[in-house]
DNA sequence: TATTTCACGTA
DNA sequence: CGTACGTGAAATAA
């Protein structure tokens, strides 16, 4: 609201201003970590900001270009033909940008063959008409012609995006020696060159001013043109239809149809969650609390209208919730609040009555039968209350949906974490929250009852739209998986205090001993573990060769740490390469150390490490392993072994057992290329790396070399996961060429291996996502990007994405096939730990030969492919022991 | 104090 | 210029 106590109405031209903005920044400051480049949207959004702080206005839009065609174009198809073709980096800019604007909430309007400016135009119209004070943001010049006493300029000055210069009527004759009207009289005398509009040859500004002082008007100018003098004077009677023409197409449309009115256009809280979300995706942080100043964070305690009335709970004894839960049919949802991994409360929903208790033994009594029982049950994040509810005593049986697992599977590039996410993007609600931050909320959080009634309606719109395969997958692999998951956390795998601490305490001193050598080798004491005091030491005390850039400086990673001492061997190097080995053993003996026994607060003190795996915590359908992660414990040095021999068969059991698919990528590629060399590798029996090796260097399997084995076995992992012949030949450490010639000979031998790969990408790229062979999906917009390292990227993830996704699929289904047969045989031996292609065990006394044909049939049987599955199995007292 | 970068462990 | 993850220390921003 001005001054004038009118309202204020903004309409920017987000094309000009971003493109602007594009240029002034530049590309390398502002690029996400996988490529996409944001310095266009980042300086409109601070310009847009700013605008919006300085402005306070009330009505806001910005339109858009929808593309070069208009109705410009028709009437003169060189208009603006030669504006050369927008760089590839500004292109995948403007729908991201017109993302960040939907969730400020901000009305964005585009028309098909109308320019950004005649919608600008048409709405300053309108809206000084209407009593508003309209400010128009636009990079054109043409839009000087809306300049009236009720619509004012900012146009961006050539120092900078935010820095906007104001035209008022007074401010524009300053400059032209006109009023705003006759702007475009001029502009049509001058001609545009950045529009690919000529005017009058010889005529710049200053004649055009004053030639249309002198006559009037630029008809009367025309009229009269025969009376000019000199070679202008010529020139303009040479050239009266091109300033015809220019006129006529300078002239903004100011009647255009469109589908809102000013007053639509005021100022909507903005949904910060979105606008969270979408800076997040961008890797904008400083812009967060820029914007949230300007226009409120929009989480509003003020005026939010619950759209929907949010039944109350009813609260019930033990009997009435067992009665109401029994004769409720169909799914029922249900939430168990917990507290230091116990239920506290429980609330159930179904239809629009939810029901909530307090949690008791009279309450767990009297609803046990149905909680185990198979009537269908649909909670949100299930593993938690799951595993409370099995330390309450009881085993929740049922689990039909979970709207945080289905939201996953369907987005799995970003899930969204918790119900209140959901709620936002399926139902367009919002979740009553309290304020964690307050003592006394002053909003009341949503009762158990009210949570379970909120993730029942999640789960209706969530099933209306997920694709049948994908709800296949949820139901046949991801809610099984998680019953077993939560049986594999609760367990935790035993791990030996005495073991990890005595070898921590020796790799303490080895470090120590090793970090004194190398202070002594340079002369001075430094911080090893610190990547810039090396490169200080690197690069300029002991002037050793620059390595690869990173973002700060030069890379000092093992790598190129051994490259340089292949180059340039000096002792620092290796007291380096030990001292990180040592350090970083210990590091990870002591986390782990931190983590026996005292891990969550539900499970002290009882001598194992209990971690948790994160269903949703990858986009290819693996699971993820966090506080701590159990998924990259040491294995390859022979020191590192140790850590995984305090990894102990529990008391009360008799052994481990860790059972391993082997090569189970290069059996699922096998099985999708349908390739027969390779199918025939894998029926023959024969080392698959010696079956290929032969085959690729044509010499028998017996004569096959260790290279040569070396060398097939690089290329066929790499295979999985997009590598180049430059990522071979470095891995390999030999020339380009050669290992071209590796892959040539290779595909030669493989064909449809490489086929199969090129047509999965070029399928994904016109789904936009790829399938595994049980239907799991993962989008891959990316494909189709103009930006190369952006598309480039995409293809690699989407030729590996259904062979690891589908290998993740087999490890789920042998996984809970497994826990669920082990317990339905009535066997006490466990499943402790998944990693990836690994199964570890815990053996009950006299239980191995039951155990192990479980272990190894069901995973042998987990899929039906055109190759078998082979399973490895060992067994040891430690997970060192049964490894292999 | 919170967030980012680098380095490094696994499949 | 090889996919998928999680963690900790140091550096950097706030």
């Amino acid at each position: 609201m001005t001054d004038s106590g009118k309202p204020t109405l903004l309409v920017v031209d987000g094309h000009s201003l971003a493109y602007r903005a594009f240029f002034a920044l530049p590309v390398d400051n502002f690029s996400t970590k996988d490529g996409q480049h944001t310095n266009g949207i980042y300086g409109f959004l601070s310009m847009f900001v700013n605008l919006i702080k300085a402005e306070q206005p009330t009505h806001l839009a910005v339109a858009f270009d929808t593309s070069r065609h208009s109705f410009r174009t028709d009437q003169y198809p060189e208009y603006k033909a030669t504006r050369s073709e927008s760089p590839a980096e500004f292109k995948g800019q403007i729908p991201l940008l017109q993302e960040c604007l939907a969730a400020m909430n901000v009305t964005v309007l585009t028309k098909e063959g109308i320019e950004a400016d005649d919608i600008l135009a048409t709405l300053a119209t309108r809206g000084a008409a209407e009593g508003y004070d309209v400010l128009v943001c636009s990079g054109d010049r043409d839009t000087i012609q809306l300049v009236t006493d009720d619509v004012t300029l900012l146009y961006p000055s050539v120092q900078g995006v935010s820095q906007l210069k104001r035209y008022t009527p007074d401010a524009v004759v300053e400059k032209y020696g006109l009023p705003p009207a006759n702007y475009p009289d001029i502009a049509a005398l001058v001609g545009e060159t950045s529009d690919n509009l000529p005017g009058v040859p010889k005529v710049g500004e200053k004649t055009a001013v004053k030639w249309l002082t002198q006559w009037g008007s630029l008809e009367n100018l025309l009229a009269n043109a025969d009376k000019i003098t000199g070679v202008v004077g010529g020139n303009l009677r040479e050239h009266l239809d091109d300033v015809t023409r220019n006129r006529s197409l300078n002239a903004l449309l100011r009647d255009v149809e469109l589908e809102v009115t000013p007053d639509d256009l005021k100022m909507q809280p903005i949904d910060a969650q979105a606008v969270r979300d979408i800076f997040a995706r961008l890797e904008f942080r400083t812009l967060l609390p820029r914007v949230f100043e300007a226009v409120g964070s929009g989480e509003p305690a003020d005026e939010a209208p619950a759209a929907v009335a949010v039944p109350a709970a009813a609260e019930l004894d033990a009997d009435a919730l067992a009665a109401w839960a029994a004769e409720a049919g169909g799914d029922v949802a249900l939430t168990v609040v917990t507290a230091a991994g116990l239920p506290t409360r429980i609330g159930l929903a179904h239809g629009d009555s939810p029901v909530e208790a307090s949690w008791s033994d009279e309450v767990a009594a009297a609803l046990r039968p149905w909680l185990e029982s198979d009537a269908p049950k649909v909670l949100a994040d299930a593993k938690p209350q799951f595993k409370a509810l099995r330390r309450a005593g009881i085993r929740l049986g049922g689990l039909a949906f979970d709207p945080i697992l289905a939201g996953w599977l369907e987005r799995p590039s970003f899930p969204d974490k918790t119900l209140a996410d959901l709620v936002q993007r399926h139902l367009d609600e919002k979740l009553p929250e309290a304020d964690p931050t307050q003592l006394v909320p002053e909003t009341e959080g949503a009762t158990p009852g009210q949570l379970a009634w909120f993730a029942l309606r999640v789960a209706v719109a969530q099933r209306a739209e997920l694709p049948a395969s994908v709800a296949g997958v949820l139901a046949e692999i991801e809610l099984p998986t998680l019953d077993a998951l939560a049986d594999m956390e609760l367990a935790g795998v035993a791990v030996s205090h005495e073991k990890l601490s005595g070898f921590s305490a020796e790799l303490l001193a080895r470090a120590d001993g090793v970090a004194q050598l190398a202070y002594a080798e340079i002369g001075r004491e430094v911080n090893l573990g610190s990547p810039k005091q090396l490169q200080e030491v690197l690069f300029d005390q002991l002037a050793l060769p620059k390595t690869r850039k990173t973002k700060t400086g030069y890379s000092t990673d093992a790598a190129v740490l051994a490259d340089l001492r292949d180059s340039n061997p000096h002792p620092f190097l290796d007291l380096l390469l030990q001292h990180r080995e040592a350090t970083k053993l210990r590091q990870i003996i002591e986390s782990l150390d931190a983590a026996v026994g005292a891990g969550p607060a539900d499970a002290a003190g009882d001598g194992r490490i209990h971690t948790t795996y994160v269903q949703t915590g990858s986009q290819t359908g693996r699971l993820s392993s966090t506080d701590p992660n159990l998924q990259n414990i040491p294995i390859r040095t022979e020191e590192s072994r140790r850590i995984r021999a305090a990894f102990e068969v529990g008391a009360g059991y008799e052994t481990l057992l860790t059972a391993d698919y082997s090569q189970i990528e290069m059996r699922i590629m096998a099985h999708l290329s349908g390739d027969p060399g390779l199918v025939e590798a894998f029926n023959s029996g024969e080392d698959l790396h010696r079956f290929v090796g032969a085959r690729v260097f044509g010499v028998d399997p017996a004569e096959v070399t260790p290279a040569m084995r070396t060398k097939v076995k690089a290329m066929s992992y790499g295979l999985v996961y997009g590598l180049s012949a430059f990522g071979l030949s470095k891995q390999l450490r030999i020339d380009q060429s050669e290992a071209r010639q590796l892959m040539t000979e290779y595909f030669a031998r493989f064909g449809a291996v490489r086929d199969y790969l090129r047509t999965s990408v070029e399928q994904a790229r016109v789904d936009g996502y790829t399938e595994t062979i049980f239907g799991r999906r993962r989008p891959f917009p990316d494909l189709t990007s103009m930006n190369r390292v952006l598309r480039e990227n995409a293809e690699r993830a989407a030729l590996n994405a259904p062979i690891q996704g589908s290998a993740a699929d087999i490890m789920k289904i042998a996984l809970f096939r497994i826990h669920d047969q082990l317990r339905t045989d009535g066997l006490a031996s466990r499943v402790l730990l998944q990693i990836h292609d690994e199964l570890v065990v815990e053996v009950a006394p006299g239980e191995w030969d039951a155990v192990e044909r479980i272990v190894h049939d069901r995973m042998g049987d987990a899929a039906e492919l055109s190759v078998p599955l082979d399973v490895q199995i060992g067994r040891g007292a430690n997970w060192d022991e049964a490894g292999h």
